[in-house]
DNA sequence: GGCCTTGATCTGGCCCTACCAGATTGGTAG
DNA sequence: CTACCAATCTGGTAGGGCCAGATCAAGGCC
């Protein structure tokens, strides 16, 4: 199930959650060290370390310097997605599977959204309207607001009190990072998304579900697509640069 | 926003990532050898090794042995999912984090299946007309069918003809396994499951899509709510054997 | 006894060399 | 131009070593 060809490497990985599901450690409890864990497995310290790092990049363990290995006790967020970093190197995704995000996100936000108008609290939307300020300036300015716009959604999400939708919610946003840095270069483009925010923003404080989602159908579903759109514009561009030399 | 602390591995990413993004490598290219790519960023190749090991564990990058590192074509599936490791190493979320997560499940099954009604092929059929001879032959034994659920779930979900909201589903439904498992051991919600699977077979059979919609509110609610509940018991057990040594 | 210093020991982070066997490649003979 | 072969390169793995901070128990001090 995890890997086709049987690695040291891969197999130091398998063989560590084996001995934490055999051990029943528990989160915060230690694991061997390195070395120990080495001749228990049969493999060397390398291969072990290798295994430690994948675990670590996806936060299952925490390794302190100078103390131990520990198993993670927050099934935190911050772990890198093999998507969103395929999307930021500029993988070229095929047309069907970016519509398949495109309607994943309508399909999240749209429940996010519904969410945040039941739940949000006034701590939200004064998070939200403080974000809304910085967005306005921003516009105003003239300058790119691509990482607020993402910061606002995700606001939003957070707003539905369900963290599990912000963690599912986040890679399907930031697969598309490059193009919405793009989409936000159209002064047009950028005024359409602060009066749509603005809209986000008064439904969520009325509570008006119905009007949430018909922004969530409208404004995410037509800014998504062109945010794709330059997005595989511009892969394509690259491409042409460097042409793809397909195995 | 990778890591907070900076480690010659996670340098080695992070330098890793910027080689590929400046020197605009496509997808299938190959990258420079360990070696190479060692003395280029001044660190040891155990170092260049781990960082790799972790962009291969997500899928990232592909080591052929004895041939070369390439960025891998296709955002595939198979990745490791830190919740769904968590989880399956006994990692006890808290009881709010549990309802996220059936919450969400929902709202992404329910579009799931919705869709799949619209779009379903006969080869879709075929299958879960499969997967479901299957399950009834399970259940007929008393055996154990945890694994195949999970398997008719994403059948459905792969139904809809959307990859993404299949790899959304996939983490949701992975992160009860524990308690699936335990969930199964009951004679009368082995029966009660295989009969929900019936008829969500005939709702996507005849592209009803309000049975569909009404199914997953009633049967996956009431399951993950089970199955969670199992799996929160069963931790608390674990818990009460190895207690918890919070820092 | 209780508290504090101290030193041996352990640990992760990192570096280095070496060997293996298959993949790759460049050149040579036909 | 093709077929073949040997030098070279590659990832996989092993095993050693050093460093400095963390850990912890022994022993001394009050």
């Amino acid at each position: 199930m995890l890997t086709a060809v049987s690695t040291e490497t891969s197999d130091a990985v398998r063989k560590t959650l084996e001995y934490v599901r055999h051990h029943r450690l528990a989160k915060g409890d230690r694991l061997p060290s390195e070395r120990n864990l080495s001749d228990r497995f049969g493999v060397t310290r390398s291969s072990v370390r290798e295994a430690l790092a994948v675990l670590d990049a996806m936060r299952i363990t925490e390794r302190k310097a100078k103390s131990g290995i520990f198993l993670r006790n927050t099934p935190d967020e911050g772990g890198l997605d093999a998507l969103v970093l395929q999307a930021d190197l500029g993988v070229t995704f095929d047309a069907q599977l970016t519509r398949d995000a495109i309607e994943a996100r309508i399909i999240c936000e749209e429940q996010a959204f519904r969410l945040a108008c039941q739940r949000r609290t006034e701590a939200d939307l004064a998070k939200l309207h403080g974000l809304l300020d910085t967005y306005a300036a921003l516009a105003a300015n003239g300058r790119n607001m691509a990482d607020e716009d993402v910061e606002f959604h995700l606001a939003v999400a957070a707003a539905s009190q369900n963290r599990i939708l912000v963690r599912t919610i986040t890679p399907l946003m930031l697969m598309s990072t490059r193009g919405r840095r793009r989409y936000f270069e159209s002064a047009a483009l950028r005024q359409r998304s602060l009066d749509d925010h603005r809209a986000f923003y008064a439904a969520i404080e009325a509570r008006d579900e119905a009007a949430a989602t018909a922004l969530v159908h409208s404004h995410v579903y037509t800014a998504a697509a062109d945010i794709w759109a330059l997005n595989e514009a511009a892969a394509v561009a690259q491409d042409a640069g460097t042409p793809d030399k397909q195995t």
